[in-house]
RNA sequence: GGAGAGUUGGCAGAGUGGUAAUGCAGCAGAUUGCUAAUCUGUCAUCCCGAUUGGGAUGCAUAGGUUCGAGUCCUAUACUCUCCGCCA
């Protein structure tokens, strides 16, 4: 959410924004205007209620006599603001629906663009991997290692699921530790979550009210399943002023994510791409209101992740993401891509967000500036630790060897037993 | 699922129908020669006002009763205790 005071004041720059986040269709003109009526009409209400405390205030001290008088007439007051109040409410409500969906404003260091096409690759750092045998893809690896049960599982679950088994699944869990005690090692808190949320949150990171068809939801209990840990870590300080010195906060969040992927039919159907269940481990970060502070831990968040693909040994790009292709939430963005050999592309495995204020004004979540004593917005940014089985796509297959065995990097080898290779042929 | 108790500011904590005490911490200023103390102000949101300032709202949330609600009523959320069920 954005402060309305400096939208009214620079109405050109917000309609600037907009277009280039593409959002050109909100209505600022509007937003202001609306802004301006409910300012009157609490202007005008407080008046009301002013004189209405005054009476009611004076009737203790009144005689007897004086008494139906006052009673009558406060009585009076109160019906008519009761309907100045209705209508600021409704007027609130107006107001509330549209700010709601402003997005963020974009870093002016973010390129402009309308979508994914015109995003930025920032520099690539490793080679795509060359093989002097033909690569199997990720899924033939693990169907020659019987390491998963994948159209069992799609029997069982439905689309979109896996089940992966020995030495893949212990992987699995190996990525993730590697990647919490990195983090750990950086000051994180290591802390494992619900996926389950109530609607509020939603709200507060800024999932709601833009794409509710991806969300699951279960009637009976009013309650959603949560599509990542940014969600549960975002609202877990919700409406706190905190302490400056507490600042900032790092959090290393473990857990299950749900995504009903419903806008992404028929994409990456095949194996462990896009699927509707999946582990992340999520770095998030509350640090105070000042843009040189919060890029500087975007650039440390982005630095730890590129660290965990190097650990991983797979060869990546840095993408810088264009306006048009940003959330609403964000200011600025990269994506992390891994090569994945047989699809000879790069394919996004973590995304590192600064939200500077957008999500603290929606959570409420508030600390007291040192310097001056203030209240201020925090700033909150969110990266993918690691997730998988996503991850597992590039790591199978950039690290295949010609008999069809998996070798692991040195840095993941304490998390596997120290085993150097893995598969059926594996010595 | 059942029964009971509770939720007041950053923290602690008073307040059973008539303007939300007090203490601690934080911040600002003043003052005293000492690693600190003392005093004053400030310390949630918003509206009006150029400023001094004035006012509204805020006691878990949402409603209701009342001239007037932290206080009474209803619903909900959450916390704690006990019972039941359970991986």
């Amino acid at each position: 959410m954005l402060d309305i005071k400096y939208i009214a004041e620079n109405k050109e720059l917000i309609e600037d924004g907009l277009r280039k986040k593409g959002y050109a269709d909100i209505n600022v003109s509007e937003l202001i205007s609306l802004h301006l009526s409910i300012n009157k009409l609490k202007t005008s209400s407080q008046a009301l209620a002013e004189e209405k405390n005054k009476l009611s205030n004076s009737i203790k001290s009144a005689t007897p006599d004086e008494r139906p008088a006052i009673i009558a007439k406060s009585r009076e007051l109160g019906e008519e603001l009761k309907k100045q109040q209705d209508e600021l409410a409704a007027e609130q409500a107006k107001f509330d629906n549209i700010m709601l969906r402003m997005p963020n404003m974009p870093s002016p260091e973010s390129p402009v663009g309308k979508d994914d096409s015109e995003n930025v690759v920032r520099r690539k750092v490793g080679e795509p991997t060359k093989f002097d045998f033909e690569p199997k893809d990720h899924v033939e690896l693990m169907e020659l290692n019987d390491w998963s049960e994948m159209e069992r599982i799609a029997k069982v679950s439905g689309s979109r699921t896996y089940a992966i088994k020995n030495d893949l699944a212990k992987l699995e869990l190996a990525v993730h530790m590697l990647v919490l005690d990195k983090l750990a090692a950086n000051g994180f808190t290591i802390i494992n979550v619900p996926s389950i949320s109530k609607e509020k949150p939603l709200y507060g990171q800024g999932y709601l009210p833009f794409s509710r068809d991806e969300i699951y939801y279960m009637p009976e209990d009013d309650i959603y399943l949560s599509g990542t840990a940014e969600l549960i870590l975002n609202s877990l300080r919700a409406d706190e002023i905190l302490s400056e010195n507490e600042l900032p906060i790092l959090y290393a969040g473990f857990s299950p994510c749900f995504r009903r992927e419903a806008g992404a039919a028929g994409k990456d159907t095949r194996g462990l791409t896009r699927v509707h269940q999946f582990m992340k481990t999520e770095q998030f970060v509350i640090c105070k209101n000042d843009i040189a502070e919060s890029e500087k831990w975007h650039q440390k968040l982005l630095a730890i992740s590129e660290e965990v693909l190097q650990d991983l040994e797979l060869p990546y790009q840095v993408l810088e993401v264009c306006t048009g292709d940003m959330g609403a939430p964000k200011y600025r963005q990269y994506d992390l891509e891994a090569w994945v050999p047989t699809q000879h592309c790069y394919r996004e495995t973590h995304s590192c967000s600064n939200i500077t204020e957008w999500q603290a004004r929606r959570t409420n979540l508030r600390y007291r500036d040192n310097a001056d004593g203030k209240v201020r917005y925090v700033h909150t940014l969110n990266n993918t630790g690691v997730a998988t089985p996503r991850i597992l796509v590039p790591f199978l297959e950039n690290h295949q060897q010609a008999d069809g065995t998996v070798r692991i990097p040195e840095k993941l080898r304490p998390y596997m037993g120290g085993k150097e290779f893995i598969g059926k042929n594996a010595k």
